[in-house]
DNA sequence: TGTACATCAGTGAACGCGCGTTCACTGATGTAC
DNA sequence: TGTACATCAGTGAACGCGCGTTCACTGATGTAC
């Protein structure tokens, strides 16, 4: 039947933020379309009514998980401090143990690079994410606050992923206490 | 029929070969038992002679390309000089378009985190990198030699995983050039 | 404003497919005598 | 050393299952008059 068209674009957001959520819980391969559907509350065959495949929700899951991730970046306060709070909250044990709400590089990255769709969509969020974080912060040495950027942003993305890889809650923990202690 | 012992060894140590790569190459969701056993030059059948279920190949496979691993990282002179050698090797283009021959944390580390069988190997692994890393080469604040390592590899893997995923040489050439930089 | 009807997001059964896994069977190897 | 036979890694058909995707159908909404 039909059905009023704010309900509809309503509900659409509704598959995006349940895929990109369970999408970063358990990965892409790790989750169907059916389950996104009934997180969402619908039967999965309107899904197509809404996405022209799997790979395009996929697609589409990136850039809505980014739209949230560089708010919260821009509404982070602008200084040292901000950073260091920023970075402190990206490495802690509870980003570490919620990566449904959490970053989309450190929970997606290596199936990306497996996706070329999603390699693309992927890509535009890095890039936007590499500049906000230059020049939302304050960098000590000008000329080089990119490079920077981009250390400090592989430094977290690799701890907080090695972190959640290892069955041994010690090591994880000094894993990210390691590298957030030279980030501060 | 049965066959020599020493050719069901041979081939137990091919399916595992064989499979640490493919792994690497498309993760484990992206490779199925068949086409494993396909690149051994066998049928899918005998896989359970040689193991008991696809996860327990999964933990194996990484165990097996760990010990390349480690076995290569000891091979490399243990001075600052091998150590800037072997981050520039790490951190090369032809490592990042060569994920089956290259490093396994770089490549499954986020389906990892998803499979607990194959988290308790991988524990193992990262473990005795992180302690092979630190001992291995000379770090030059002696105390601290452990968190540095830890510092070092957190960075290598995410810079590595991030220019994997990014559609865009540039930007792929860039990350990894910023970060060996710092870390020559 | 009231009526007639086209629209289209929903339902849910059905599709072909490839997956991990099982199993009856084969036949050269290795062993017992 | 030669013969009889148990072993067991191989083959390949078959299993149930869940996947992504399609489609005939439904019926309240929105629109034309």
């Amino acid at each position: 039947m039909r059905y009023p068209a704010a309900e509809t674009a309503e509900k659409h957001q509704r598959i995006l933020d349940e895929a990109s959520r369970l999408f970063r819980e358990r990965g892409f391969a790790g989750v169907s379309v059916g389950e996104i559907m009934k997180a969402t509350g619908l039967t999965h065959g309107p899904f197509y009514n809404h996405f022209a495949s799997k790979q395009a929700l996929m697609a589409e899951g990136i850039r809505h998980a980014s739209e949230k991730t560089l708010t919260d970046l821009r509404a982070v306060p602008g200084t040292g401090e901000g950073r260091s709070a920023y970075v402190a909250r990206y490495l802690s044990a509870d980003h570490r143990d919620a990566p449904g709400q959490g970053c989309l590089m450190a929970a997606l990255a290596c199936e990306i690079s497996r996706e070329p769709e999603v390699k693309r969509s992927f890509t535009l969020h890095l890039k936007t994410y590499i500049d906000t974080f230059t020049r939302h912060f304050p960098w000590p040495r000008k000329q080089d606050a990119r490079g920077d950027a981009i250390r400090m942003l592989s430094s977290m993305v690799g701890a907080l992923i090695l972190a959640r890889a290892v069955d041994d809650d010690v090591l994880a923990d000094e894993i990210l206490r390691e590298v957030k202690s030279k980030l501060g």
